[in-house]
RNA sequence: GCCCCUUUAGCUCAAUGGUAGAGCAGCGGACUUUUAAUCCGUUGGUUCAGGGUUCGAGCCCCUGAGGGGGCACCA
């Protein structure tokens, strides 16, 4: 990064040159790297000095590089037009064959290639041409064209530098593959990787539609505080931080939960929130410090309507343009994939009747429970001593049937012992209504008929003995409403920013 | 937190304990239809850090750091 010179220096940039301030690096350090900048570096310098900005304010193009290649797409090859264009990008490739250059721009929704001709820029114009770097963003004006080959390109008549790049960039080919570096500098990451940068086109046309289809359903988006005084909705260890004029310590919200019930005590009825929340726990590939979790709330369904939407919601979301999907599940020792078309409709099991198909043996929270731990025995699946019938059902669930869940599919009917807040299955008193939607092998999502009996609700509480949880009791008691907690966004390929350990820079 | 693997040029990667290399990028040269352009030449290194063994360490040993994978926990 260059620093601008303030106005009020005294100093002239004849006096003090960015090229002379990397030279003290280079005999610092000697590298490659250093070298290289230092010759960009010049190279601004010779700019400023025949008196042409580096970094201009502007430029106005006609075009971004997509709409060119939709307009003239279809154009035969060795086709010449005289549709004139003013396009800017960033240089990523360039091909010099002596009197005829050509160079791939590219912007953030294409790439199109410049064709650039000694005989039509003129000999000053080529040479300064030549002299870009890859990595330069530049503007360029010329007509729409083909090559022999058929190429789309432009006929450049007309350039100029937008924003010199003084960092080389990394391998045109292999681009950067280190999984710490990505992270670390998500900017060479966006550049060089399609991957990197389809991903955060995805994730926001996901949630685009999330809102669209929402606010189509009678669903009010809120925001709802981050800083708690208590945090709760969820287990799991929250941040600490302190607010100075109240003097008090406050909790990042590990979940939405505790605040959108309140709006629907408030007859809100239907309310979802997008937002970010905050774990104290390990951070890997999988689990970052802050993520984005979308919860939802509504009154007077139960779970089959949640269900419903929450199948609405991800097949609505086409943003790959087609519901033929490949997913990858199963485990790490033994992937599994499965072509999907999401318009079919998904799936709905028992977790007892899934247990049932992995092992072909029935079980159920009202059996004895020494059965219920020979079974999982059996299964590889070691018990704490303090474990009911339906955490030993859920540890034989995840242990036996989790992985083969690639297609989408809706896991129905938990135990009543591991779902403190879900109300009884109205036809067995041992299960609960509630679902959890696996693709991929992965829980992505989870909701319930909310139980709202507030004696009951204290009863489970306190057989839970989950004690945070009962700060939620006033929001629980005062109402009768159901609610799903719906779609979760997990993996560091969607955080542009994931957490990392500080950098050390040398 | 535990186990395994890994860290070499700007990037992607090589290198029996015996002079640290290649491709790309860069630099110089040739080329007016290339497209990872091609061809010829060429610069560039604190081999993550600190100790140790050895005549000699990128390589072996120890300690530490970063990263990846697995387990555990979760989302």
């Amino acid at each position: 990064m260059t620093e601008p010179v303030p106005a009020s220096t005294s100093d002239s940039p004849a006096e003090s040159t960015a090229a002379d301030v990397e030279q003290a690096d280079v005999e610092q350090a000697g590298s490659g790297l250093v070298a290289e900048k230092a010759k960009r570096l010049a190279k601004l310098d010779e700019m400023r000095r025949a008196g042409t900005d580096p970094y201009p304010y502007r430029f106005d193009r006609s075009h971004t590089l997509d709409e060119v290649r939709e307009a003239h797409g279809a154009l035969e090859p060795g086709t010449e037009t005289e549709h004139r264009v003013s396009l800017a990008g960033r240089v990523m490739l360039i091909r010099d064959s002596g009197k005829l250059v050509f160079a791939t721009m590219r912007d953030r929704a294409g790439e199109i290639q410049l064709f650039v001709s000694r005989a039509v820029v003129g000999d000053v114009a080529f040479v300064t041409f030549t002299e870009l770097d890859l990595g330069d963003w530049v503007g360029v004006h010329g007509t729409v064209m083909t090559t022999r080959k058929g190429e789309l390109s432009v006929k450049v008549d007309g350039f100029e530098l937008l924003s010199k790049a003084v960092r080389p960039l990394p391998d045109k080919w292999h681009g950067l593959t280190d999984i710490d570096t990505r992270f670390r500098q998500r900017y060479a990451d966006l550049i060089v990787n399609d991957e990197a940068r389809r991903a955060f086109q995805v994730r926001h046309a996901v949630i685009s539609s999330f809102r669209n289809t929402l606010d189509g359903r009678g669903f009010i988006e809120v925001e709802t505080p981050v800083l708690h005084v208590e945090a709760g909705g969820a287990h799991a260890r929250p941040f600490i931080t302190h607010h100075n004029a109240l003097d008090m310590q406050l909790y990042l919200r590990i979940a939405l939960e505790l605040h959108l019930k309140r709006l629907i005590v408030g007859g809100m009825e239907r309310v979802f929130e997008i937002g970010r929340i905050f774990r104290n726990e390990g951070i890997s590939t999988r689990h970052n410090p802050e993520f984005t979790m979308m919860e939802l709330y509504q009154a007077f369904g139960d779970y089959t309507e949640m269900i419903e939407i929450t199948e609405a919601l991800i097949t609505t979301a086409d943003a790959t343009g087609t519901s033929m999907v490949t997913i990858h599940g199963g485990t790490a020792a033994n992937p599994v994939s499965a072509t999907v078309d999401l318009a079919q409709p998904w799936r709905r099991a028992r977790m007892i009747d899934l247990v049932h198909e992995a092992i072909g043996v029935e079980v159920h929270p009202s059996q004895p429970v020494d059965q219920l731990r020979e079974l999982a025995a059996a299964h590889g699946v070691s018990c704490a001593p303090r474990w009911g019938q339906g955490k030993i059902i859920e540890e034989l669930f995840e242990a036996t049937a989790e992985h083969a869940l690639v297609r989408p599919t809706f896991v129905t009917g938990h135990p009543v012992e591991i779902s403190p807040l879900a109300r009884a299955d109205r036809h067995d008193p041992f299960l609960t209504e509630r679902f959890e939607l696996f693709i991929g092998s992965r829980e992505i999502a989870n909701g319930y008929s909310e139980l709202n009996d507030p004696v009951e609700q204290r009863v489970r509480f306190e057989a839970e003995q989950i004690a945070k949880e009962l700060g939620d009791d006033e929001a629980a008691t005062a109402i009768d409403h159901d609610y799903l907690r719906a779609l979760e966004y997990s993996i560091k390929e969607v955080i542009l920013f994931p957490t990392l350990r500080p950098e050390v820079l040398g």
